[in-house]
DNA sequence: CATCTAATTGAAAAAATTTTTCATTTGGAG
DNA sequence: CTCCAAATGAAAAATTTTTTCAATTAGATG
């Protein structure tokens, strides 16, 4: 299925309009592999829709917020910005606490942490970050070195 | 160790000086158990530091966010709001995705997870922050209740 | 395809939030 | 206590976000 067939089942299902600034902000967004500011949306789905305006921006993040294709997300720096639903869903990675090189690994066995904190606190948990700080092989080889 | 200790070794570490404003707002941040948004944390701080000013607030955030003192988290209605980051310095919490409400936990039984990662990236790990979101008990009953 | 209509749009204005500037105050070192 | 860099509040400036409104457009209907 196509990006843009995922964004009109969405708005068809809220009788909402396929509009050419909603699939260029769509777009941008969907492809992103990082979250991005409103200024970066706007910038971005310009190049796609020349006549966009920055109300629209703002008017369609809120109707794909409400619609549950995008999320708020903080950024590396700190500050937020706008991903995609699908790839909001995990972020697993491992920084190294020298040189700050941030390296992506599959998580596995956290079944029972999950289990421990449900059972704990009577959440129900759906998904989770974690993120790792240790020291990475080249700075553990040259701090050997030493 | 007292509340008010933490934030003065975090500050006196940076040059920086304790103020009343200071205390104010990290008092009012840290006590709380929901991430404030700037004009929540205003008016709670404004108590106990009546002549507090707005840019203060907004100066104080940045500093303490830079110190590591608090974080920027999802409030319930959408928006962005600060929790002390430092009272759970192992950065273990679960929140609720859909009243946004943060509890701490203990974390246990990542040594299978963490022994994997290091194997897989070569990693020596030191520390971790876990993040879990699901749905709190209250806003299961809730949902039950529909 | 042409017509119709409610949804959507961009521009301008208004409102709200955040940052900068600057004179005054204050924490804390000596 | 004295001193001074750091911090503060008020006002102004800048920036971001929302509202208003007339014009345009998607898409349903015939
Ligand atoms: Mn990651
Ligand atoms: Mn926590
Ligand atoms: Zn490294
Ligand atoms: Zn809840």
């Amino acid at each position: 299925m196509e990006r843009v067939d995922v964004l009109n089942e969405r708005l068809s299902k809220a009788n909402l309009k396929l509009t050419k600034a909603r699939k260029a902000i769509w777009e941008t967004i969907a492809s992103a592999a990082e979250p991005l500011s409103i200024p970066q949306i706007m910038n971005r789905a310009k190049k796609m829709c020349p006549s966009l305006g920055l109300v629209t921006v703002y008017r369609t993040l809120a109707v794909m917020e409400k619609a549950g294709l995008i999320k708020l997300f903080q950024t590396k720096d700190g500050s937020m910005g706008y991903v995609s639903s699908v790839l909001a869903a995990e972020s697993h990675h491992v920084q190294c606490i020298i040189c700050k090189k941030v390296v992506e690994f599959e998580c596995t066995g956290m079944e029972d942490t999950i289990r421990a904190v449900e059972e704990k606190t009577g959440f129900c948990i759906e998904r989770h970050n974690l993120e790792l700080f240790g020291i990475c092989p080249s700075c553990m080889k040259k701090s050997l070195q030493k």
